[in-house]
DNA sequence: CGCTTTTATGAAAGCGCTTTCATAAATAGG
DNA sequence: CCTATTTATGAAAGCGCTTTCATAAAAGCG
């Protein structure tokens, strides 16, 4: 294994010279660059990670810490994310870092991996309404950004899809199509994207100056389960939705499983819409009928996340910063114009 | 941000006794060692990772890298599996570095983490029948462990589940019940895990003196989509399969949406049955009907490599360690004896 | 009680890199 | 042509830890 020492040996050159050759220093002439750079690929010379972190003080790395028995792991959704976060970084030779921690460790592993250096920054995934993780990191002063906003301060970097959004612009275009009840599949409140599509959906209503009924607006686990479940009591009641607007695609298949297995046609019968992640498990065209969706992938997301974190480790960044996403409505057959009872 | 020198200083001792002390050295004074783990505490003294790796030599760390665009990242399966690792690693300040290479970067994705020191060993997950990474990492003498087998040189450590097992009693049990025209819903043969499963099934048909239709053996993908459209096809068939073996519950879930969409019903009019990783966003149990089984929480795996590793890279393994889990076959309502047509 | 062995600690040399500071060589300026 | 500046390189000091080697103190032993 060759290091600094051997290849500054070999070329004749002191490890200073040829470490600034190697790391696009100006003061290092041309020509000494051409034979540095061409002598490291011979020699195959990697700098070691260790010691460059040690020397420079950085860690080369981001941390993303999951909760232990948490959804977030098991969900499909978070593999897309970290393929993008990893995308972007593998050319800068940042890595990123995982580890689960359980509920009551998660402050004591955030700081043991500020304060080993093991990390320059964190990426936090999945926030709540309040999460404490926030306040931690902002105590402690270490960079980092959010997939998703909190309700508390605002004064943090993160990136988020326009939930709000997403969820007004579906109801609103069911509403044109004359749908009146409408039931919303979604998170629980303490996710944040959750309150926000929830918002989204009110503001459509109020907009129409129709009151939604309470009744129709589910917030449980975004399982394959729970949207059976929760489809098939919807199609129980007196009188059933005439749409259905799901918060994932996860839903929606446990919805249009309910759907089928009352022997009803999405489109026809009852219109279903759901929010799409772009996952790769979960297409949404090939649904029995292709889905209504609001589509954002969240590989973008890792993307952004990642250039963000970036530019806040590198002090690039003044202040905090901010970006939403918007989401496009992609109307396909699984939404129709109500069907009037004649 | 205390380091060694400044706690050293405060207690009074030299850098050398106080790292002795706080790795538990024998040679220490005990009184010596209570004194520097308890100024240790107070002063929230933190050794630097960086450091720490550098002088040991070691990265403390265990890569895994993805291929990118692959399925396996997309796949559930993969974060619960990761769950595992992490959870195993977390009380030896092992991390996790993970990145996403391009098939054709992956060799020298590989080699640049084990030449920059930035991990102890890999761990290699969902290989293909003959998987060009085993090759490249004994090549390189790097410590590594495999999540599967390959079919290729077996001079290697890994973890499997007993594929060929789970489908040989899975079969059998089918056999018993009568069936005869039994489908199977597989990955395609570049990985492994299909390829020992539908090993299994042969045998298990071979051993009751029967020819499996050949036309009732499929491989694809594993996703929902696939599952939906194959079991359709099966059930168009002028002689339909009478019982339908799924590879993994995401499979089931499509084939159930088409069994549901033919007006038909699980257990009563074809049985199905898949293997269950235990993954948590979807739970056999809560089918429409409760589904039999293979189960073998791919969470365990992870903790398993995750010790392995340790132990091959400790030196502790004088040679590969080669492990293969039984998997039990969980009979449920899924699964009947088949009705004679009289 | 003098001498060897054990026990507990310290000094210091790395680990492999970056980076400041000094310096020799080359160039410019008057 | 001599001094002031620029340019290209080297020496060496860290980064914060571990670990070898040396050594002082304590203990064991005949």
């Amino acid at each position: 294994m060759t290091n600094l020492k051997t290849l500054a040996t070999h070329l004749g050159l002191s490890q200073a010279t040829v470490s600034r050759a190697l790391n696009g220093y100006s003061t290092v002439k041309p020509a000494t660059r051409e034979r540095v750079l061409a002598a490291a690929k011979a020699l195959d010379y990697r700098p070691n990670s260790s010691a460059r972190r040690l020397a420079t003080g950085r860690a080369g790395a981001f941390g993303v810490i999951v909760t232990q028995g948490d959804r977030m792991l098991i969900d499909p959704h978070f593999t897309e994310f970290l393929a993008g976060l990893t995308g972007a970084l593998a050319d800068d030779e940042i890595d990123i870092v995982m580890t689960a921690a359980p509920p009551e460790k998660q402050a004591a592993t955030y700081a043991r991996f500020a304060n080993t250096g093991k990390v320059d920054g964190f990426i936090v995934s999945a926030p709540t309404k309040n999460d404490p993780r926030i306040s931690i990191l902002q105590d402690m002063g270490f960079p980092f950004v959010v997939h998703g906003q909190c309700e508390s301060s605002r004064n943090y970097s993160f990136y988020d899809i326009d939930n709000f959004g997403a969820f007004e612009k579906t109801a609103t275009y069911l509403l044109q199509l004359g749908h009146r009840r409408i039931a919303v599949l979604n998170g629980t409140p303490d996710a944040m994207f959750a309150v926000q599509r929830n918002a989204g959906f009110a503001a459509a209503f109020k907009q129409h100056g129709i009151a939604p009924d309470p009744a129709l607006i589910i917030a449980d686990n975004m399982t394959e389960e729970a949207g059976y479940a929760h489809m098939r009591a919807l199609l129980a009641l007196e009188v059933p939705p005439t749409a259905v607007m799901c918060s994932s695609m996860i839903l929606a298949l446990g919805a249009q499983r309910a759907i089928l297995e009352a022997g009803l046609t999405i489109g026809r019968d009852v219109s279903l819409t759901s929010h799409d992640d772009g996952l790769r498990s979960i297409k949404t065209e090939n649904f029995s009928v292709p889905l209504t969706v609001t589509r954002s992938p969240i590989r973008k997301a890792g993307l952004a996340l990642a250039d963000m974190l970036r530019k806040i480790v590198r002090n690039e960044a003044k202040e905090a910063i901010q970006q939403i996403a918007p989401v496009d409505l992609v109307v396909r057959q699984s939404t129709a114009p109500i069907i009037k009872e004649s």
